[in-house]
Formats: structure tokens, sequence, C-alpha cells
DNA sequence: GCGATTTGACCTTA
DNA sequence: TAAGGTCAAATCGC
């Protein structure tokens, strides 16, 4: 047991340490000459180390101390699904693997959002959040008016990834779809590949069009590089990829921007946190958002948040906060001012 | 033919 | 034991 305790230790100092070399590398590239595309690369990763790390004491406080778990997180991303070639493949896998969904259900994060459809988007039913998502299942639920529909990631066979949401019509408003999300998609790499593609070939002729980069958002005080922006992003609900919004949001200088005035909804007030990620975690998160002078703050709260996301033109900057989602764990006397870097 | 959806059965949890 | 969550065969649609 010794043995096995000084391999988490190891392996939990080793994720961490990358994480601090990560850290380190983000620095140096908080330069102005640096892309912005560099910068969200490395926080993902330095975010994937953390991440590693904080599934790794969940799952030591689930199941005690086994080597074999920190094994199959770190081991690969998705090896918590079980390998596709796996499922199936022996007479022990099919019961096995349903009793480990049950199991790992309960270490996955979970969060919810709330989503106005607007009559005539055309959008109810799809709910686009910029993930494929694939149906499984369809449940009538005691009380509710609604059915409540299971969705997991498309990719769950092919990479793994075992990120789950479940949607079910508000029964208040029925124009509001709860969606519950479970676990993150750890088919993100594909996405990290793509941007590190994209981003040595922008690297190239980047400083002479970095001039014309930068474009005022629909929100006053909010910019936006012109490339992130959906061509057809009008605050309706456009598939925004929450990573690339966590990258922005830690990494934009929100100048001259009145941001607590702008979204003073009830529900990021951290004292007023409705739902909760981690909430079967044994691990106290912290949280944390940025206050009037961009500061990222922290707070002794639940790793807890509930977001609206109504997709009216009036309402969608709550969008920028879907990076609270990820379990990063935030030096309370940690202030960011990226003003002087930009 | 292949991938997505539907739906009844089964399993876990509280 | 009831309710919620998932599986997997049947079905549908492109």
């Amino acid at each position: 047991m010794e043995k096995t305790g000084t391999l988490e230790c190891r392996t939990l100092i080793s994720e961490l340490t990358q994480g601090r070399e990560l850290a380190n590398q983000l620095k140096n590239y908080l330069h102005p000459a640096k892309s912005h595309e560099a910068c969200g690369i490395l926080v993902e990763n330095i975010l994937s180390s953390y991440e590693n790390a904080f599934s790794l004491l969940n799952c030591m406080a689930m199941f005690g101390e086994t080597s074999s778990v920190s094994a199959a997180i770190l081991e690969s991303p998705n090896s918590l699904a079980g390998t596709p070639t796996s499922e199936g493949s022996n007479p022990f896998s099919k019961d096995q693997n349903q009793r480990d969904v049950f199991k790992k259900r309960k270490i996955l994060p979970k969060w919810s959002e709330e989503v106005r459809v607007c009559s005539g988007t055309g959008l109810e039913g799809t709910l686009d959040d910029g993930y494929n998502w694939r149906k499984y299942g369809q449940k009538d639920i005691l009380g509710a008016s609604f059915p409540r529909a299971y969705y997991r990631c498309t990719h769950r066979h092919t990479q793994g990834c075992l990120a789950t949401k479940q949607v079910q019509k508000s029964d208040e408003d029925p124009s509001i779809f709860e969606v519950n999300y479970r676990g993150r998609h750890t088919c993100i790499q594909e996405r990290l590949k793509q941007k590190k593609e994209d981003y040595n070939v922008k690297e190239v002729d980047s400083n002479n069009r970095q001039a014309e980069e930068m474009v005022i958002s629909n929100e006053p005080g909010i910019k936006l590089p012109k490339e992130e922006i959906d061509p057809s992003f009008s605050f309706l609900p456009t598939p925004i990829v929450s990573d690339d919004v966590e990258t922005k949001f830690l990494l934009e200088p929100a100048k001259e921007s009145n941001l607590t005035e702008s979204y003073t909804s009830p529900l990021l007030s951290p004292a007023t946190s409705e739902c909760n990620y981690f909430s079967e975690s044994l691990c106290q998160m912290n949280d944390f958002w940025v206050d009037v002078d961009n500061n990222l703050q922290s707070s002794e709260s639940d790793f807890a948040e509930k977001i609206s996301t109504p997709t009216s033109v009036t309402n969608s900057p709550f969008r920028y906060w879907d990076f609270t989602a990820d379990p990063l764990e935030l030096d309370p006397s940690f202030r960011l001012d990226a003003s002087e870097y930009f």
C-alpha cells in the first residue's frame, strides 16, 4: 500500500510540475509579439494537467488508493471510458462495462445550463453547443411534463470521450431547455491539434495582420480576433467552443469594459451559485470570476454555477463564463492583470 | 449500407 | 422498490 501511495504522489507531482512549467512558458508568451493562439494552446495544456491531477485525487477518494486508477487516468485522456477495442471483446466486458459506467458516473463533473430556444429560429431540437452528440435514450421523468433526452458524445467509441448531456424542456417555460452536462470532452484534443496546425500557418504572416485582427464584438468593451468569430456570429446559439472562450477570457484584457454591470445576473455571483460542479467530488474546488479591474478572483465556494444561455441578442455574453466549468484551482491571491501585456 | 434515432429491457442508486 | 440512467435491437433516413 505504501508503494501505491508513492506512485500516486509521483504521478500527482508530475502532473502539477508539468502544469507549473507550462504556466512559465505561458508567461513568456504573454508578450505583444506572441500570438494568442499559442497562448490558448498552452492554457489548454495547463488545464489538462490540472484536470488529470484533480481526477486522480477524485478517484483516489472514490476508490481508495489504487495505482490502476491513476494509471488509467494518466495513461490516456480517454481511458476512463475503456478502450474501444475492449468493449465487447471479452465475455466479461458487457456486465463489467455497465458497472463501470455507473461508477464513473459519480466521479464525472457535472453542470447545467438553461437554453432558451426562440420560436422561428429552427434551432429547437438541435441545441447546437459546438459538439457532436448522439442520442442514446429518452425517458419520461416523474412529475415532469416533458421527457428527458440522453445524449453522449459522438466520439465516445472512436476517442473514448465520456461527455454526456441530458436535455429536458422546462415545465415552467417550454421555450427553455434545461441541459445537464456530465463529463468534459476529451475529444477536444482533435481541435487542439487543428489549432496547432493553424497556428503554424498563421504565424508566418500574423505580424502583417495584427493591426486589423481586432474587431469590436457585439458587446462593448470586448474585443475578439476576427478569425475567432463565426461569420454568422450574431449571438444566436452559434456553437462557441468553450475552450476558445476560456482562453480568450483569460488572456483578453477587457479594456474599459464594465463587465460587472453587463453581467449582473445573480446566476453569476459566486455567492449565489445554485448547482454544483463536482458536486459529488470529495475535493473542494475554488471558482473564480473577473472583477471590474479584470482581475481573476477566487472564492471559497463550491465549484459551482448555473449558467443561463438565452439565445436572444440581449443576453448572449453569459457564454463567456463557460470557462468556470474547468476544474481549475487558483491561488486565492492570484491576480492576472493582462493589460500590461497588450 | 451506414449512421442516427427510437424504445423496451435491464441495471444502479437512493 | 421506484425512479433515473444506459444498453442494444429494431427501425428510420440519407
